[in-house]
DNA sequence: GCCGTTTTCGGCCCGACTGTTTTCAGTCG
């Protein structure tokens, strides 16, 4: 069982405990852990030979013994009785929105509703009616909850890259809004999250009246969920949802936080600020034995209040920033601008849409000092891959690109060689040996054994031609699982052979996801951010691969392309020997 | 169920919006 599968079993635990009305805090404790099990970037079956599991954050004594029940017998009895005793049907109730766990109950027991049709067509026939609090508006919001529902049944979570543009969009158009100030995205959009649930955005305005009026009738709201002088929801027609705060200027800097997160980020700052006699909330910091309340107008405020530096909102996770930064030792995170070159891109010699020439000149208007055609190989057939043959031949036009380029910026020819499904590499090392920059990638055999496919891996980083691994893992966001690889034996490997490890910048990939570039990092295995462009626009996508280096706790110097030209041809030469 | 510069027991962050049992519980983030 994976990490983000055990998440989820834990989830659902929480689920079922809360339908049946346990204690909040016990529901809340299997939360926890299954948020830290779910970011954790170990395999837990390694952590738990080694007597480790109570270490992760949130599992004690009791979800520890729960975690090597699974992993020892592959199922866990606790969660098996909890399944037998709860209707999975009344599990998916409790997940359309409006119904919590008092409602999803009430419809079970009260009503012997068991699953979502039945829960429909009882609204629908008005057998609903009946019981306590379902008046007709209630019943509404579940049908419109159940259409929803219905709607986003198949992936429930957006991905960053259609997020973020639509945030963008509704964000610029609300501050065209006459008398909006400030305006920001916030939650897990801003913190870089791979996959979103719902858009955050926070403006400032001292009339939040008309502001909220004009959101919730703009031309994409297909339904408005709520509507209220300083919060309102919407969801758009692409299902998305939107929330939207207004706060005077005046509250700027703890709204921010407030609502940029992580929810166990914001607990902690408040219970810090607790112990200093301080409330914290979106509006101020409230001395607990009266006083002045304490506004802050930026971040910076609020942190400097609390005794901490400012930290930055990619990394707000409760995953260890709170203590780095009483410790001094947050890291100086990269940014877009540090980035000089994009090392993995493809043209029309394999599936790419331009020329050597144009992807050159792309590069060069977005400011890159140097790139590397790496077109596919041959194994690739899907994709047009090039044979040993067609492969020298582009080198000819790659070196001829290059020189047309006057030294503007530099034009290198590498590939990004297929890993095949037996392991072996698509091209012999004599034709690598001839490259300037070789990535191999697993495309294929992506769902084999957990032993055979890192092996696969690992022959790849052994072979000293392979400077770069790309995306390692193999997801497909969000529609394909990461391949089940032993993370662990990859940045072993990759950390005595120094090859590199990229996080592939598309945000269908989003590879490395960050828990584990920090931890390649903290290997000091080299970072690569590629954007894998397979035409000029999607060069443009380079800023999704930062977002997600800087969650993973990165640094510039990390990052092989932000090296200067000079120094990347020197980490070349190393590695050829020269 | 977790956790500790108040604590190994007794806490566990905080507020907005909605609908209804009209004074507050349920839901959400």
């Amino acid at each position: 069982m994976t990490n983000s599968e055990m998440a989820a079993m834990f989830d659902r635990i929480a689920d079922m405990l809360e339908i049946k009305g346990e204690n909040v805090h016990r529901i809340l404790a299997y939360r926890n852990a299954a948020n830290s099990i779910g970011q954790f970037p170990r395999d837990l079956r390694i952590v738990a030979a080694e007597g480790g599991l109570e270490e992760i954050s949130g599992v004690g004594k009791v979800i520890a013994e729960k975690i090597a029940e699974i992993l020892e017998t592959g199922t866990l009895q606790f969660y098996e009785n909890l399944a037998a005793e709860i209707p999975p049907g009344v599990v998916d109730i409790l997940h359309i929105n409006g119904v919590g766990p008092k409602k999803a109950r009430m419809f079970w027991q009260g009503a012997g509703i068991t699953d979502v049709p039945s829960l429909e067509a009882a609204a629908r026939e008005g057998k609903l009616a009946g019981l306590p609090s379902m008046g007709a508006k209630s019943i509404a919001r579940v049908l419109e909850g159940i259409e929803s529902f219905n709607r986003r049944a198949t992936d429930t979570r957006t991905p960053l890259g259609v997020a973020l543009p639509t945030a963008e969009r509704i964000l610029a158009m609300i501050m065209q809004i006459e008398g909006v100030g400030k305006g920001a995205i916030a939650g897990s959009i801003r913190r870089a999250l791979p996959t979103i649930g719902d858009v955050d955005l926070v403006v400032t305005a001292q009339d939040a009246t008309m502001v909220m009026d004009i959101f919730v009738q703009m031309d994409e709201v297909a339904r408005v969920l709520g509507h209220g002088p300083t919060k309102s929801s919407v969801e758009l027609q692409n299902g998305l949802q939107v929330d939207l705060r207004v706060l005077p200027e005046e509250h700027w800097g703890t709204a921010l936080v407030y609502f940029t997160g992580s929810k166990n980020h914001g607990i902690k700052l408040r219970t810090m600020a607790l112990a200093k006699g301080l409330s914290l909330n979106e509006w101020a910091f409230t001395p607990v034995d009266g006083g002045e309340e304490i506004l802050c107008a930026t971040e910076e405020a609020v942190y400097s209040q609390i005794g901490l530096p400012y930290i930055p909102p990619e990394i707000r996770e409760d995953m260890g920033e709170i203590e780095a930064a009483q410790k001094g030792k947050l890291p100086k995170l990269i940014q877009l601008s540090d980035i000089h070159a994009d090392l993995h891109m493809h043209t029309v010699w394999s599936d790419g849409t331009a020329t050597v020439q144009e992807m050159a000149e792309a590069a060069l208007e977005r400011g890159r000092k140097y790139i590397v055609i790496t077109d596919h190989s041959h194994g690739a057939t899907i994709a047009n891959g090039l044979s040993i043959e067609r492969l020298l031949e582009q080198q000819i036009e790659v070196r001829r690109v290059d020189a047309e380029m006057g030294g503007a910026i530099r034009v290198f020819h590498g590939t990004e060689m297929e890993i095949k499904a037996d392991g072996t590499l698509d091209f012999p090392d004599e034709i690598l040996e001839q490259l300037d920059f070789v990535i191999a990638s697993l495309h294929v055999g992506l769902r084999q054994p957990r032993v055979q496919v890192t092996q696969r891996l690992l022959n790849a980083l052994n072979n000293p031609n392979v400077d770069l691994i790309g995306h390692p893992r193999g997801q497909l966001i969000p529609e394909r699982d990461p391949a089940d690889l032993d993370m662990d034996a990859v940045f072993a490997t990759a950390q005595k052979t120094g090859t590199a490890l990229e996080i592939n910048a598309n945000p269908h990939r989003l590879d490395l996801e960050a828990q584990y570039a920090r931890r390649a990092a903290e290997f000091g295995i080299p970072i690569c951010i590629d954007t894998d462009a397979h035409r000029p626009e999607t060069m443009d996508l380079m800023r999704y691969g930062v977002m997600t280096a800087r969650r993973g706790w990165i640094e510039a110097s990390q990052v092989i392309n932000t090296w200067p030209l000079e120094q990347f041809m020197q980490w070349l030469d190393k590695r050829n020997g020269r």
